[in-house]
DNA sequence: TGCAATCACTATACCGGTTAAGTGTCAATG
DNA sequence: CATTGACACTTAACCGGTATAGTGATTGCA
């Protein structure tokens, strides 16, 4: 329910031609006319074609400064065809979405390195991937957008081949091998694994809990491989549990983890929620961290510091990482062959919550 | 440090027009060749204008079907003037503002409401008040949307007036009392303090604590007021001390309230984290919660569920709030006067964390 | 001194839509 | 039977940029 109040502003934006200069928007048109050219020796002008005389330029970069032009976003698309815009389509449940500071610190990212160059970004939330795809087609048909960045890459995932299929510019921000030809930006998750794997396996551990994310999604599935193949390597047991990212499935998981004889003496949680909640839930089971069992979040955040004990968490540069993707997209669309770009991997912040394993 | 792996795909826009047909996107043009007609039966067909029959009109909109057209947005927002966008620019640190779900439930309740109508959110991030109002005014002078969505109102905010001279269409998501002429959707945070406040008493507490965010924030300082007021009212004290929505901050402040003399029963937080950091701080001082000193936090979220004890909370229905703020947007760009919005206020959601005041 | 090349522009068309004004055809009407 | 008017279109201009093909004047060189 909702209360409309007073009316207060007027607000016409039809009203402007008619009101006359104030909120008029001046174009080359006017350059020209004040400068005694034409809107072609203007054009020349400010973007630095040849074809004027070096005193003309001044004068119409001048008159285009004092009188605060900027080039109609629309006109200039239309002329070279090309929107000025890339597309980010996120589909998540809202709950855990807005939890994670990924996407923003990605989205900071992203914007650092497009700004500079005068694209602007598209973020939209999607309800599914259906209406995500939905979206791709629409924007590229009405040329609302130049490229995509693509995220949450899934196991098999749809998006791909219709972003080839449409010839649509696009970065995947994820695995190359489920992105088919288009260029990806990655972490290297089974390096990651190893270093988690090779921390609790030095401290002692030889029997060790991971809560996974949504199986659908590929590096879910990398990271459950990765675990497999490391555990077997160190000769230890790793013990999986799905989760969806949400506290109340970390909560659940650990606690069916912690109810399994033996018990894993280390847990290994794929977001920073999951592991909070897990901590809330070993707590609330009597059994003590790290002196029971040993914490690790893939995925930092200032929550993992903030908790008792803080926890020992896979943190990673996602600025930087969001930064590289826009660079990669910014080349993609301006037809420079794009090869695949590994980050650097998530480093592991060693806190409270990880410490050698107890004695049997 | 990051590494380029070999070269992927071939990606090169321009070779469209060369390779021919693939990824050539139709235009009216191409239409009105196929139906034996000119561009402007084309058009009044498609948009239902009078002037064709429906014979023609049909076949004109089969075609178009078949062939996929959709309109394209820059030819379109040249013609008829509108970008067909909105923006919306945060400006915050980084680290408060991924860990806040709000902005993303926000964004997905403005693109409920904007996708019918079909118009984009153009979505950044910005370093400050400062970039933030270059970019408005530079979005603003290239026709790059229709309109902005203006959040975190300041005590005194310069946007308001860019906003107003530029004569853009604008809403703002907060208090009226700061948005100049421009159309406001807000909550009442005076009676939602009441709330608290008489929940609080109403359990017996007597001397209540309040940990308040930024208080250049508009918002902040309209709480802070309205604590005073209801205390004043109420007959009973607070204790206010300000923090940055950190959980640093939290921490901090919490401690410098248990710390004081006669020591608060009750502690309101003007967010989520700090509340939750406040939390790990009593226990870690050995403060029962809600034994000795009672919890709220105002902004619910996954995290208030996640904690034990389970955070009292101040819960709003944020999606909603988004929608609301793009219909009205949407009203005040077609030119229609709007007035201000007041929303559903916050909710109190009772959790563990609050409880009957201690006896002395 | 004559012809070509260069310079600094202008004229014009185009991108893909929308829209005001004009045209030819047909049926209704006085 | 001539006039009117409605209908179903077409013509052409416009939105604000960019790009290509002229054009007149000056300069260079044989």
């Amino acid at each position: 329910m909702w209360v409309v109040e007073k009316s207060s502003r007027q607000q016409r934006p039809g009203s402007e031609e008619r009101t006359g200069e104030a909120v008029k928007r001046p174009t080359i048109a006017d350059i020209a006319r004040q400068a005694g050219l034409t809107k072609a020796a203007v054009s020349f002008a400010l973007n630095g074609q040849p074809g004027v005389s070096d005193q003309t330029r001044t004068r119409v970069l001048d008159i285009a400064r004092r009188i605060g032009w900027q080039p109609n976003s629309a006109a200039r698309a239309l002329s070279d065809g090309r929107a000025g815009a890339f597309g980010l389509v996120v589909d998540r449940p809202a709950a855990t979405l807005g939890v994670e500071p990924f996407f923003m610190q990605l989205i900071s990212g992203i914007q650092a390195e497009l700004s500079g160059n005068k694209v602007s970004l598209l973020f939209t939330i999607a309800e599914d991937q259906a209406a995500e795809i939905e979206l791709y087609r629409s924007w590229w048909a009405q040329r609302r957008v130049d490229g995509v960045f693509v995220v949450d890459l899934r196991v098999d995932d749809r998006r791909i081949a219709v972003l080839e299929e449409l010839g649509m510019p696009a970065v995947v921000i994820g695995h190359p091998s489920v992105a088919g030809s288009l260029p990806a930006v990655w972490h290297d998750d089974v390096l990651v694994t190893r270093t988690v794997m090779e921390h609790l396996v030095a401290l002692g551990h030889r029997r060790i809990g991971r809560v996974s994310g949504v199986p659908e999604l590929r590096h879910t599935q990398i990271r459950t491989e990765a675990f497999a193949d490391a555990a077997a390597e160190l000769g230890v047991t790793v013990v999986d549990v799905a989760g969806d990212y949400t506290g109340d499935s970390g909560a659940l998981a650990t606690e069916a983890l912690l109810r399994t004889d033996p018990r894993p003496t280390a847990i290994v949680y794929d977001n920073d929620l999951m592991a909070v909640s897990g901590l809330g839930t070993a707590r609330r089971l009597g059994v003590d961290v790290p002196g029971e069992v040993s914490m690790v979040a893939w995925e930092d955040s200032p929550l993992c510091e903030l908790v008792h004990p803080a926890l020992t968490a896979l943190h990673r540069d996602v600025l930087t990482y969001g930064m590289h993707a826009a660079s990669r997209l910014l080349d993609a669309e301006r037809g420079v062959r794009v090869g695949n770009v590994k980050d650097a991997s998530h480093e592991l912040i060693r806190r409270a919550s990880s410490g050698v394993a107890p004695k049997d």
